[in-house]
DNA sequence: TTGTGGTGTTAGTATAGCCTAACTTATGTT
DNA sequence: AACATAAGTTAGGCTATACTAACACCACAA
């Protein structure tokens, strides 16, 4: 059976990330509008973040992602854009193919995000 | 965010049709083996199953699909088949396909899978 | 200076799903 | 009869993740 050992903990880094590309900084409120999660929620998570070493934070609540959070941000932000425009390809509605990527990203292993990448030519 | 509503559920379900195929009948024992959990766990589980009404347990413990039950298990065992072939097809190992079928199939959304269905041909 | 809004934290709650431990019950063997 | 084995149940524990409630802090405005 699955183990979700770190879905939760992906998603927030890939918000991070995702708003770090609009933002000039990311802070916990961001992050909880964006994800529609109450502060504390966020705050709790950001502590366990900072536990891992995937972020770091300034005294003024500045929130950055260290070199091992960059890589599991951007390793599941990758998935995510291929398999939304994937299934947009397919002719799946834009918001439902961002959902299912959005689970999708987090499920996959290395090995066959790897071989479906080799396989499938988008654009 | 995702909220895995039914996947602990949904893979029960699977299971317990996919025991059917071999088993004359399917026990809560059965499941527990199948699946490597406890069977407190899967005596739980079952009675969540029969309050939502997708098994039915007779006296002797011997477990059934009801209409519903059976409608799940094999949305999500087609899944099953199609992602699992779909993904040795690109090249990816029997058993991480598997692995990573089982996690897929239940994060999917119909639309999704219907397009992906669509498009892509096996065998 | 006092008050208000925005941000963050902590404590305690709830749910899902697995676990171990301990128990009941039925069956079958000697 | 007595005990072992198999199956199922219940109670309680643990982790992950979200929540509400309450509070601390700061900065700015009246």
């Amino acid at each position: 059976m699955a183990i979700h050992t770190n879905e939760s903990a992906e998603n927030y880094l890939e918000t991070i990330l995702f708003l770090s590309r609009s933002l000039p900084v990311v802070r916990s409120v961001d992050i909880a509008n964006e994800l529609g999660f109450k502060k504390s929620s966020v705050s709790v998570a950001m502590k366990n973040l900072r536990e891992k070493n995937h972020i770091t934070v300034t005294d003024a609540g500045f929130i950055y992602l260290t070199e091992s959070g960059k890589e599991i941000a951007e390793t599941i932000s990758e998935r995510h854009e291929f398999l939304t425009k994937w299934l947009v390809s397919l002719g799946v509605d834009e918001e439902q193919a961002a959902d299912d990527a959005c689970r999708m990203e987090h499920v996959i292993s290395a090995e066959s995000f790897a071989a479906i990448k080799k396989n499938i030519i988008l654009d």
